[in-house]
DNA sequence: TTGTAAGCGTTATCAG
DNA sequence: CTGATAACGCTTACAA
């Protein structure tokens, strides 16, 4: 590897010179400059990044938390964090927490080494306390971490609320709520909008709220236990869709028809959510949109410091397929 | 940040004694150490890694390229590329390619300029020349790059045989293949272990062979088309998991009932094949393991540059699931 | 318009 | 056992 010595000797220059020909930056005589392009030509020469960031003190990069890659809802956030990254000139370095505060801050702490520029978290175990004194950018997504930090999120409740209102309209008479892990954000909030519209119905009982893990293991358990309790439930709403998934599972299960006799419907519109039997009714999250937007407001803040931080919620959409009654509809 | 040099004031020592204490590295008493220890608890100091890596031009990271992190696969193998990255010290960095060659190539100069330590690639389009004089250590996974490179890979072509003896033995008379893309070795083992077992039957033609894109909706098109063209298929081996559940949804778009009208087999063992309709019978690679093993090659190859180069060649198991006659099996 | 030289925070060599 | 000091490769005052 040639470096910056190298080209200025090759072009008979000082590295000063050849420093503002690689950043252009500063005056340079138009001929002397096409002297050290050629000689960087020559030698195939591309700058450090490490000399860079150690003088800089920063080395374009950001690293996100996620709690398991392995879930499509973060492989493709994780996709689009890394396209963001990427297109403004940034390496990506992923982190799968397993939810779990000591990698967490193990990471974060490796990272700071490294003279990384941000941080993109997805987490319900990080507190406020332990980032207050971090000084690199920092963006909450999917999840709210503190009322300080920039975030990007999505409106629960209300998604939630739209999601039973639609098993009411389609004529479901006792709708139960498979909810996430109590310790998540967008957990709690998706069980308020379920009890927004339910609370007042005089067959709410207990039963009709079941803890689940967000995955589908979690999903089919909770299921069966409600389905089994509950003979009368026609409705189901699951807080993501792999608990949807496993609710159809479960409803597979104990042979029952789905929508003949249970309607079933999720939330977050993975990609798995379509190849199921049947295909999934569920609360479309702009995935890939708000992790491509978490990327952009984390270097925004990056590059310009001064940029002041925003909380940014985003809309869902209802989208309807053959889980629920009356509106099957074939994909592919 | 506090810097080593300010640890050395504080202690009342040197610079390079400091370092000694940190890096546990020649001699140093054991009354100094103590008093250095304390000031860097005192600042609470961490050595600066870019630094460092400026220093021994290694910068403990490493890279993983695979062509999209959203498929299940890929996401299994980064997980264990990750684990090990991790327990090993060493930050991890993932490059989703779109199996596009520029974006490989310019991953490769980027990380290469921020003195990465080594690269696992998963890749079909790289090839041998575009990085012989890349002077880091690198590994082939899952698909051969060049017989000059370490890598790790499964027995495809055992794997089919396997795959397609088995649906002979459960009585298929008439078995179908959907390959992957023609220029994954993979695909092509897999394509020859199918061959092996059927190349003398008379039934065989070319349109029992099916070109498919690895992903859900290839096998959904390829098993169409060929369930179309052949009604007398009772047997479809697919060239990964994949492509399997498109065939799932192809005969359940065609009313053709799995297992008792056809059999559909896989190959990976992906989690998504457990909660299929049936669940899917396949060839299980051991995903985990080989990512796993993948990287501790190169770790070993980055800490010992004596390290032979090997090609580690990893078996498989046929898992037996319902999509396949007389082998049902309810999992959860 | 160009060059000199002082850092950026480490590590390692070489004296003491 | 400890301390100066010269790298590592780059950027940026400051001079010329």
């Amino acid at each position: 590897m040639s470096t910056i010595r190298d080209v200025a000797k090759l072009a008979n220059v000082s590295v000063a010179t050849v420093s503002r020909v690689i950043n252009a930056n500063g005056y340079v005589n138009e001929n002397t400059k096409q002297k050290v392009e050629e000689a960087i030509k020559q030698l195939d020469y591309r700058p450090n990044d490490v000399a860079r960031s150690l003088f800089k003190g920063r080395s374009k990069m950001i690293a996100l938390f996620v709690p398991d890659i392995q879930n499509p809802f973060f492989s493709e956030l994780a996709r689009a964090v890394e396209d963001m990254a990427n297109k403004r000139g940034y390496t990506f370095i992923l982190c799968n927490t397993d939810n779990d505060n000591q990698k967490e801050m193990d990471y974060l702490q490796a990272l700071l080494q490294k003279s990384i520029d941000g941080f993109i978290f997805v987490s319900n175990t990080i507190k406020a306390i332990q980032i207050e004194n971090v000084n690199v950018p920092m963006v909450a997504l999917d999840r709210k971490i503190s009322s300080g930090l920039a975030s990007v999120t999505v409106d629960n409740r209300d998604g939630a609320r739209q999601a039973v209102e639609h098993l009411q309209s389609i004529g479901c008479k006792q709708i139960g709520h498979i909810c996430g892990p109590e310790n998540v954000s967008s957990s709690r909030n998706r069980l308020q909008g379920y009890l927004d519209v339910v609370k007042k119905e005089d067959w709410l009982t207990s039963d009709f709220v079941q803890v689940g893990d967000y995955n589908i293991r979690g999903g089919f358990h909770a299921g069966l236990e409600m389905l089994k309790n509950n003979p009368s439930i026609d409705g189901i709403f699951a807080a993501n869709d792999l608990m949807a998934i496993g609710v159809l599972k479960a409803a597979e299960y104990l042979n029952i028809p789905v929508p003949e006799k249970l309607s079933v419907i999720g939330f977050d519109d993975i990609e798995l959510g379509k190849i199921t039997s049947p295909p999934l009714t569920t609360i479309k999250q702009p995935i890939y949109a708000i992790g491509k937007q978490a990327a952009e407001l984390l270097i925004k803040q990056i590059e310009d410091p001064e940029t002041e931080v925003k909380s940014e919620i985003h809309d869902v959409e209802l989208i309807l397929r053959a889980s629920t009654k009356e509106s099957g509809e074939w994909c592919f």
